[in-house]
Order: structure tokens, then sequence, then C-alpha cells
DNA sequence: CCTACGATCTAATCTTCGTAAGAAAAAGGA
DNA sequence: TCCTTTTTCTTACGAAGATTAGATCGTAGG
């Protein structure tokens, strides 16, 4: 995650290499960035407009341009931000594992892990994927490198299920892998804090993907 | 925007309450519906510009207005077909089952139909379901009702399949319908003819669905 | 204090879009 | 042919929104 298109001629403020910078006014910058994932995820794209950015982070529209270089390296920025959180996250409940896991308790933890990230952790994960499809093309190819890198990263889980015998090889292994990943990727459109607790949603994915993948 | 005061006024073609007028230019009316429910279905609720279905059904955007009172109206009937054919298909299809099938029969049919519209029947229903959430309460409030109805449908679905003992009762009944419910309407964000037969997915979704909810 | 610079504001520009109003064209009687 | 109704186009306005330019404010260093 450290390189980055090279917008970085036409921003005032110059990259700074350093990651997480505490200090000064990028916390600004954060601001701006957290506020934009918010409106990405309740407007979409297209409704996603810098004065309701700027009303969020409290300050005024213009002043995003001295953070960033135009509304879509911003966009940009939050979508990139998301799907690397939900790839990291995922990743490390991985590897918290252990490398003796199961394939399918492997699974099972990444569909955990999954809802969670969409779900309560990071507005930014739920913006980058319910608006994948409708970025632009400029944008999107900038994603498609990152969300191949996560593809991978579920069709090894299932490819190593049904090598190990824990997953059907009945299912078309794409199409399943598919239909594991919508199910958690459209609960952000449904699930609210006041009907039910996350490990309650969590526990439920886990019981029907465990037992939707398994062998008859 | 906001204020409707007296649309129908503005419009010259009175309200007819017949449906399917077939002949007329009310083919127009048509071609425009379709139009917009096709860059609805791309671009989402704010980035659903006029000229863009008017493009699409090959006349000037302003021409639209001969037909729909404003942008909103348009919108919001594409979501209304979009949703009555979703359920028109689906129930249409549990009928045909006649009254002696099970209920994960039933469940499995209704999962077959609701992917085929979505995937192919009708633009209009993935247009419908995929900005559901994007779009403004006007339009919302008035889909709440056959969203409602939609909803109790799979419900009823459900709870029998748990009477009957057909679908485990370890489940939390809401959240597998909505995880269930929500794999089928993120395939639209992924299938492509070209990677396999609607036929397989549907299939393959049935799989994972009858096992998925299945007493243990 | 004063100065320089970082950060943000205000005001202005330029574009895109929804929408209004009326003209034109097509279709059809009388 | 002329009038009427239906249907579509043209032109124009006005609002919204992204972006730019220049002014302003606060603060650290001299």
């Amino acid at each position: 995650m450290h390189s980055e298109p090279d917008v970085a001629a036409s921003r005032p403020v110059a990259r700074r290499g350093r990651e997480s910078e505490t200090s000064k006014s990028a916390l600004t910058r954060e601001r701006i960035l957290n506020a934009a994932a918010i409106v990405l995820n309740r407007n979409g794209y297209a409704g996603t407009r810098l004065s309701d950015i700027a009303a969020i982070a409290e300050l005024q529209a213009p002043a995003i341009y001295y953070h960033f270089a135009s509304r879509d390296e911003l966009i940009q920025e939050v979508v990139q931000v998301g799907l690397r959180r939900t790839m990291n996250h995922v990743r490390k409940s991985l590897d918290a594992l252990g490398p003796g896991a199961r394939p399918m308790e492997r699974i099972l933890t990444a569909v955990g892990a999954h809802l969670e990230i969409v779900l309560r952790e990071s507005e930014f994960a739920a913006a980058a994927i319910r608006n994948a499809a409708q970025l632009p093309p400029a944008i999107r190819d900038v994603q498609l490198l990152d969300q191949r890198r996560y593809g991978a990263l579920w069709r090894t889980l299932v490819t190593e299920g049904i090598a190990e015998g824990e997953v059907s090889g009945d299912l078309d292994p794409w199409a399943a892998r598919m239909l594991v990943i919508g199910a958690l990727n459209w609960a952000p459109e449904w699930w609210r804090e006041e009907r039910g607790t996350l490990e309650d949603i969590v526990h439920t994915a886990r019981l029907l993907v465990r037992q939707g993948l398994s062998p008859g």
C-alpha cells in the first residue's frame, strides 16, 4: 500500500512519504476523507457533492482543494482506502488463525471479518463496495487491481476448501463465492444496529455459509 | 424538485387509467421508461440525467416532459415498475408450483425466480433494487408499501419452512432471509452472460440456499 | 512586534442540467 | 384547403455545483 498514483504533481501540499501524519492539519485532510466516505456511502458517486462533504468536515467547499486536487481524486482515495482496509482486516483475521486452521474455519473467519468491517469498522469499506459499479472508468481502473487481489484471496479460500473436501464440489466455485460475498456486501443495505447485534448477524451468516458450502 | 402543487395541469396528456396502451405513441413513453431504467441501473439516482435517457430513447430531453411531469416522477415509475415486476414474477412462479409444494421447494423456486428477473427479465427490477437506498424520501416513501409486501412474501416462505422443519430454527429468520436476498440482489454486480449461463448460477444458488437453510 | 507561510475563506467563473414556454410538424377531420 | 388536436422540437432561463483566484486570518520564528 505504498504506491500511489502520480497525482502528486497537481496537489499543493506535496506528498510527504510518511503514513499516518498525526500532527499538523493533515488532520483536516483526514476529516475531509471521513466526510467524503459518509456522503459517498449515502448518496453514491454522482450524488457526492463537495458542499455536503464540506458541511460534515466543517469547512468551506473550496478548502477541500487545498488537500485534494479534484473531486475525483478525493473519491478515488476514499474508495481505495475502503477496499484496502477491508482486505487488511480480513487478512489479519485469517493470520490470527494460525497455519493449522481448516479451510472451512478460514472461510467462516473471512465471512465474519468482512461483515465486521463493512457494517461497523469502516464507512470507507461500505462506500467502496457499494459504489464500485458506478464509478467512472478512471477511478474504477485504479481500483481494479486491489479488487482482483481481494477476489483472489477468496478464491484461494474456496479452492482450498474444495481440495480438502470441506466445500462441495457440486458448486460452481465462482458463482458460490460471488453469492456469498454478495450476501455480505448487501448487508449494509438492511442492517441497523437497532434490529440485532452484529454478532447475531455474523453467527447466522456463518451458519448459512458453512452449511451452504459443505458437501451434501 | 419538491413542490408539486399542480403537476397535472402542466401535463397535456391526461392520466388514462388503462395499462399497457398498445397503440398511439404511448410507445414513446415506453421507450423513455426503458431508457430510464437502463441509465438508472448504470449510474444511480443522482447520476441519471435526462439527456442520457433522451439519447437512448432517441429524442430530445425536453420531449420527456410531454410524457412525464418531472425527472423524479419518471424515476419513481421506473422503480415502481421494477419492484412490481419482480414481485409478480416470483408470485407467478410460486403459484405455478401448486398448493402441494413443500416449503423448501417454494423457497428455491423464489430464489430462481428472483435471480431470473434481476439478471435477465427486467432492467427495471435491477434498477429498483440496487438504487432503493439512494432514492430521495419522496420516492422511497411511495416504494415502501410495495417493498413491505415483497418482504412479507419472503418472510412467509421462511416462516413456513421453519414451521415444517425444513428450515433450521437455529437461524435468525430475519437475518437469514436478508442474507439470502442480498446474495441474489448482488448478482447483477458480477454476473455477465459470458461467464456462464443463468441456469448454472440458479443451480448453484439453489444448492447454496437449500443446504444453508436446512437444519443441521 | 513583524514577517512569512500554511490554511481557509469569499467572491467570481464556467458548465451542466432540469424545466418552462412556445413554435413547429404531423395527423386528421370537416 | 383550412382548422384542430396531438406530439415533438427549439430556445432560453435559472439553479446548482465544481473549480479558480485572490483576500484574509492565525501562528511560529526572527
